[in-house]
DNA sequence: CCACAGATGTAAACACAGATAACATCATTC
DNA sequence: GAATGATGTTATCTGTGTTTACATCTGTGG
């Protein structure tokens, strides 16, 4: 629910990333969600602080989040959507690849979106997948996670399409892929020395080692 | 506040798992730890409710421990070490394999120990590698690791050894399989359900692809 | 134009958590 | 058999999530 852009009657402010209409605060709602999203340990922080860093008493931000963890669950809403369009942005899914070298490059460029965002945002990461992936899977049943969910076979198709695999790749070679760069970009986050590669490196060695495996098996 | 079922004088007392001595309460640090290693969701406990519930002050606490932090430090060592015997139980590090087929077979079995750990300690893997592993970094420098971090590269140079994989396995090959096993072990405790195969299913999907990627690279 | 209603924020309080300090008690040892 | 140190208790402090009652602001309809 978000209420943002429009002043729905007069009022021309210019938005310093939050407040928008003249309120007692000006959405606070807001307010609270990027202070969230800007702290260094997302979990660990507390409503209070969060709303007495923003000038406001702690039961105000009742008014717009049921409890702290309806805020972090909020928070890690967002951070699900960065990381979708982080997807997005490595290649179209609409298209399907010239060549296997382009395929290839999709493919790559995936690893590096999923890496980089653990670089990126690690109190994100934290909050979406650390902790069992608490929030990720409570917010599994609620997102339509059909976007971030079809990134990675449509790129393992991409591959078999333009005859870098022979096979059509299956949920397990899909499975087999995620569990290869999640758990690389678990052990990176958790300052594993080994993971600490550059990064494009390690997508490198992650992707070229998964399509090596997905070309010889049945 | 529960009041203590035995009476505070003489007593020879067999261990029910904890109480060794005739102290004020028998043990109490071993008592703190196994109630905290038996709890559903050991980051989320309270020493206040670990202590009252061994009926003993939370107060009393502070003399086994310095902080709620360092017990929930030293259950991670604890469960860091059963993850190692799990690990020793998988195969003899000290022998080398005979063949192909029992060096793949130790390589199996070495993941679904892993796997297996995640599956039967979810509290305990969450501990130690959740919320980015802060647990796992902090004992890292502590922990003698050398003992857990050698199984993995013993298991690929047995492969290699017995003809399995033509070239000796680098440091990137090491990295490479831990990050597939322990990323589908994360998706498996994050309940995805592409990961909720029978767990020995899993394992032979992820080593045979494993052993596969190492087969043809450089 | 202005009173009303609903949205928003405040003040005060409750229960609970981690942590500390001063005191009590027991087991061992000289 | 007292001294001593390890162990446990009784307050007490600060900080947190959360709720309740009240105050204030905003937009709207008469």
């Amino acid at each position: 629910m978000l209420e943002v852009p429009a002043p729905p009657k007069s009022r021309a402010r210019q938005k310093p990333v939050s407040v928008a209409r003249g309120f007692h605060h000006g959405n606070l709602r807001q307010a609270l969600l990027d202070a969230a999203l800007a702290a260094p340990d997302i979990e660990g922080l507390s409503l209070r602080q969060l709303a007495t860093g923003l000038g406001v008493t702690p039961a105000a931000a009742y008014r717009h989040f049921a409890s702290r963890e309806d805020l972090l669950l909020e928070v890690a809403r967002i951070g699900f959507t960065r990381l979708e369009s982080r997807f997005a942005g490595a290649f179209d899914i609409s298209r399907p690849p010239e060549d296997g070298s382009e395929a290839k490059a999709r493919f790559h460029r995936l690893a590096c979106a999923y890496l980089q965002f653990a670089d990126d945002e690690p109190a994100l990461w934290r909050l979406i997948f650390g902790a069992q992936g608490a929030a990720y899977r409570a917010l599994s049943s609620v997102l339509d996670r059909r976007n971030s969910y079809d990134y990675l076979p449509a790129a393992l198709l991409g591959l078999h399409r333009t005859g870098v695999v022979p096979h059509p790749p299956s949920e397990r070679d899909a499975l087999f892929a995620w569990s290869a760069v999640h758990g690389a970009a678990s052990l990176r986050a958790g300052r594993v020395p080994g993971a600490l590669m550059p990064m494009e490196e390690l997508a490198w060695e992650l992707t070229s080692r998964i399509v090596q495996s997905l070309r010889s098996l049945p």
